[in-house]
DNA sequence: AACTCCCGAGATAACGTTATCTCGTTGCGC
DNA sequence: GCGCAACGAGATAACGTTATCTCGGGAGTT
């Protein structure tokens, strides 16, 4: 920057200000500091920037996984790019220890904020920063052990939504598979299903299964709903992997017993039948959670904030197939 | 660090000797140092230490897609922290302008190098950064109008595995539905079918229709294939997206005509049949990255290198189908 | 005992920006 | 003609680190 000063024959702090725009330069100044920048190839440290001004402009999302289809953080980065900031996203891989690297990192970085899609058991190690005065935003699942906004999707309702349609199209035996109870989501949408139950025990009954993801487990899982005496109809799965999992253990007989899917993933509706899912509302998860950054950075001793979004069933076929 | 070095009674230099892992600092002043530490919650601003060091130890990813499923991304990723490097993700979204902002970011954040999946017809404008210095890595498709080291799949190869693999099922004709021939991927895959046509003109006829993905577009070539006068009894597919535009269009017919695609996708091995695919080697593509990245920062000098991964493919049943 | 050498630690000067303060001009009202 | 505000520009001091140089003192050598 000093050397682009000299070369416009300015002084730095002229050229600084040509750089962020400020309306107090001289349209001469303003040319000839444009023709230095051009000459000299030049470009601003952001990292000096950014040091001295104190702001990053700049928020970390720790996600479970950026290589794979992440719905949310696309939003979540779209959102964040309209309000002029940017996303560093991390993987946590559903690993406490990744999870931890990526939040210091971010800290490390000073960044404006945080992001995450909670993992670890415990999220008391983040109160320190946020009492420093980091907003930070959960999603998909609740940060224990600290109060931060946090943005769901209504699981209860989804599950509910699911089992319900099933019912409609005269299923009385319905199982569900879906994830370990000791994670959030699969403990919300076990107990969504168990309170369906109950609510419709004159209309239906029903078998729960949940437990790790692992095909051994599903397997057995699906062989328990099949061969009872008086076998399920219908499947409802807890999260995307598991109904992957449940579609690759059905193999051929897919299609021959109805089955409604927690969550939808890419290319769903190419399966024969297509495959029928609650959806999340992915888009507006992504976009709740930039507001409610923004919201916490404007005002940082507003109460904390829970938004629930809802879900969507998409009825493909899978999910309307008769008992 | 002042504050810390306050509280542990040293010098601020020995505090930083100490978070370098600087063995020069006595036990009984690194342990009093630690707990001020620990005391006052501190932790090293990351911006300060660039900026005075000038080094960030971070790589920048400018890719198509970050939330879609990016297996290169992954392994890139992973190649980068088993290196001790931080890699920074940004997406381009196939927009040249998107492109261009990705890499002015990186550039203003000073990165250590920059891996990227080249959209930009012309990507003249690298060249500064190229000549101060910054390693630049093109994967997928070179980077047009500069010279940098460059890991690209052999699409020529896999067009050839694909064709003969149908060849050996007793296809003889066999359609070809690609991406736009402007695109380098699809005009590489193209040229490739033609190639393996002619070597096989005795054995085997075929069409190729390439051109921009668009259901509307891919219908018309599928029924050019379907109705000729002597049908098609193979497709071959240039690109996932092709390959997924075409099973929808085929619908229920999925399965009545040989199917392989190139490129393979999560769930391929869900549909039914399930499909064949010729696979990237996106493992090995993202290490290699990484691999070039470093040779590069270690010796700049060096000349540019291009590196072909090979492909393979993986027989599912949709490829197996006969005429 | 004098000399060198090395080692642990501190003082000080950058790194490349922006914030703050200062200063000289100019324009305008009275 | 004077004062005063507004304005455009420059000088200087941070921001939070690390690099470089310096220095005191203890061990080893002759």
């Amino acid at each position: 920057m000093a050397d682009v000063a000299r070369e416009a024959g300015v002084a730095l702090r002229t050229v600084s200000r040509f750089v962020n725009g400020d309306a107090t330069v001289g349209e001469d100044f303003a040319d000839r500091i444009r023709r230095a920048i051009e000459t000299l190839d030049w470009q601003p440290d952001e990292r000096a920037r950014q040091l001295r001004s104190g702001r990053t402009r700049t928020i970390g999302a720790a996600v479970r996984n950026i290589s794979d289809a992440h719905p949310v953080l696309r939003a979540v980065d779209e959102s964040a790019r309209a309000a002029g900031l940017t996303v560093v996203a991390m993987s946590t891989e559903d690993d406490e220890e990744r999870e931890r690297e990526a939040v210091v990192s971010m800290c490390r970085r000073r960044m404006d904020g945080i992001i995450i899609e909670p993992i670890a058991e415990n999220h008391g190690y983040l109160q320190p920063e946020i009492d420093s005065g980091m907003p930070v935003v959960a999603f998909d699942r609740p940060a224990t052990g600290v109060e931060v906004d946090t943005v769901l999707s209504d699981n209860r309702g989804g599950i509910a939504l699911a089992f319900e349609h099933l019912v409609r199209q005269g299923h009385r035996r319905i199982g569900y598979i879906g994830d370990d109870e000791r994670i959030y989501t699969g403990h919300e949408r076990a107990v969504a299903f168990h309170e369906c139950l109950r609510a419709h025990c004159s209309a239906a009954t029903g078998m729960v299964h949940p437990g790790p993801i692992d095909p051994a487990r599903i397997a057995a899982a699906l062989n328990r709903l099949r061969s009872d005496p008086e076998p399920a109809t219908a499947i409802l799965t807890g999260n995307a992997s598991t109904t992957v999992a449940v579609i690759r253990q059905l193999g051929g007989d897919f299609g021959s017993i109805a089955l409604v899917g927690f969550d939808d993933f890419a290319l769903a509706d190419l399966l024969r039948p297509g495959l029928t899912v609650v959806a999340q509302g992915e888009a507006e998860i992504g976009r709740t959670a930039i507001d409610l950054f923004q919201a916490r950075a404007a005002d940082p001793s507003r109460p904390v904030q829970t938004v629930t979004v809802p879900t969507t069933l998409i009825p493909r076929g899978s999910g309307e197939l008769a008992p």
